[in-house]
DNA sequence: GGCCGTAACGAAGTTAAACTTCGCCATGCA
DNA sequence: TGCATGGCGAAGTTTAACTTCGTTACGGCC
């Protein structure tokens, strides 16, 4: 009865979303530092970005693809 | 000089996104009363985001595909 | 042994913005 | 004439992104 309010509501896109991210962050070279003074969020952000916790918003989507140096559509691209 | 008001300001990627989401919902055949019923919010927010006032939350995104019928992915691929 | 960089992870708090709810207006169509 | 759809503003609420504290751990390096 808390189903929906944790474990299987936590979405799948969220963490498939964190590792793409993690995993192109990594190719780029950089650190969650990094990353994150690029975006201007905090480390512990781009950490809970990372794991899933919860995702960006709709303006740090932007910023985190361009420092990726990657379209948007390709933060999305799970294999 | 209304320059800052509007195009540079708001940001490209909500208008971009906006249209695809209209776009992707006439195909589909849906009113944006019905896509806003499937996404769980309402259809001043739909109208909302397709006219790129804001963009949806991480959680909506995934909802909003789903009623399309399209991946996320596509939903920012703009041509 | 200790130090440093990187990062996972929790809890609690703040804040921004997504979302709602009220409007009003325009268009097109039955 | 209605009714459905939707653009658009303003003001309010609420969610969740984000911050700010921690702790823990691992690997390399001195």
């Amino acid at each position: 009865m808390l189903a929906h309010l944790m474990g299987s509501g936590m979405s799948q896109l969220k963490k498939q979303f964190g590792k793409r991210v993690q995993t192109l962050r990594l190719a780029a070279k950089l650190t969650q530092e990094q990353l994150a003074n690029e975006v201007g969020v905090t480390i512990e952000s781009i950490s809970n970005i990372e794991r899933g916790i919860h995702g960006p918003s709709f303006d740090n989507l932007e910023k985190i693809a361009s420092a990726l140096n990657v379209a948007v559509k390709n933060l999305f691209i799970f294999d």
